[in-house]
DNA sequence: AACCCAGGTTACTGCTCAGTAACCTACTGA
DNA sequence: TCAGTAGGTTACTGAGCAGTAACCTGGGTT
């Protein structure tokens, strides 16, 4: 996986890790945090041969950004259309989602969390990603309940953000469940909201759900 | 409002004049794009000054950061305990928020924008922000669901989501409904999903709610 | 065995920008 | 009327860092 230093690699092959390590950087460090020559010498190698592979600092960023948001693009394309009914396409949808972040980590704050900063550039790459998936999301509401044009959007914006939300606090708090569980969870809440439970206050819990572990 | 040029504040004044003016820069340019000096030349001011008030650029942020997020959490919190039922109660949240975004969209783009993309230090404030509105959230939830604990978080972090989601949309696609019925419909989706519309395909509408402007 | 070039290095430039030292000046009050 | 000080300015330093010019070298090809 890690390249030892002073391994000379084909063009291609550098690239590729090239691409690696700046991701792990510019996940931990940030964009202004992570040099390039900090890239470079992460990668085993200095800084004017990371300039033959990406003519600019936004230009690694940018690419970086459209490989992730391509390949989550994929899978989410792939979620939506394998599935039958419209409850169930939600729910891939949320199960393909939350496998991302569960797999790409880095990628996942670099996207949501890291790019947000920056310019218009950047953000408006990431926008136009939300906004896909809000019409694709958009679009299987309106097929459900027959909602009109602007309340089915601003619903689908509302689903994104849950999953972004609930994926950024599942990371933080150290994967606390299976993804899968989640994103069960979170088609439910889109669904059918509390409804779903026990009305009235308190019970401890035993609904029907599987038992979750309490500990760390 | 602004302040002319050349003219000679008391030293109160001149920090909460300071403070609106960098507000407003790190909104439209970002925390690095926003210069000390630029901030300093936009109050009618030179940098030296800034400095007098603000020991550095950090902590005239963190000042900022911390403003913002008093604020909306004491509107918060009076939105949550000054009603009664579970529902109404998020409902009220809701709307809170919204009104809080509407009318300070400066502040909301600093807090869940901008900060994000910088240091843990402007990113723990906004946590412990999230992690306090989700402690209330998962508190109502559990009272009317009678959930257990990991659950009943993961599904509150899902409804913050929600709100931070819908309310980006929202002011990116330029308010395109009441900020009322936003809430309403949030609320709505959080309590019942998708299940309180007249369920399959298509119809154009009419459940209930009222009538949205079609146009831009 | 001389060539050549892809893959790599050393050593710089220039700019932006946070932060500071030293100085200036219009009020205010006794 | 004359200090004292709060509020403000000019002019600088120093560091970090993106981006570049010029040079080096090992191994496959003929």
């Amino acid at each position: 996986m890690s390249v030892p230093a002073g391994v000379r690699l084909r063009a291609a092959d550098r690239r590729a890790q090239l691409l690696r390590v700046a991701r792990r950087l510019f996940a931990r460090d940030g964009y202004r945090g992570a040099s390039m020559e900090a890239i470079a010498e992460a990668a085993g190698v200095t800084k004017p041969v990371l300039y033959q592979h990406f003519s600019s600092k936004r230009a690694l960023y940018s690419a970086l950004l459209a490989a992730e948001l391509g390949q989550l693009t994929e899978e989410l394309e792939a979620a939506f259309s394998q599935a039958e009914g419209n409850d169930e396409r939600l729910r891939r949808g949320f199960r393909a989602y939350l496998d991302f972040v569960a797999g790409q980590e880095d990628a996942f704050r670099l996207l949501f969390t890291e790019a947000l900063g920056l310019d218009e550039d950047f953000q408006g790459q990431v926008a136009a990603f939300r906004q896909w998936v809000a019409d694709r999301v958009a679009a299987i509401i309106a097929a459900e309940a027959g909602l009109p044009e602007p309340r089915a959007r601003a619903l689908a914006a509302a689903i994104v953000g849950m999953a972004e939300g609930a994926a950024g606090w599942w990371l933080a708090e150290d994967r606390p469940l299976p993804v899968n569980d989640l994103a069960d969870e979170l088609a439910g809440l889109a669904w059918k909201g509390f409804a779903r439970f026990p009305a009235g206050s308190g019970g401890s819990g035993g609904s029907g759900g599987p038992p979750v572990p309490t500990g760390t």
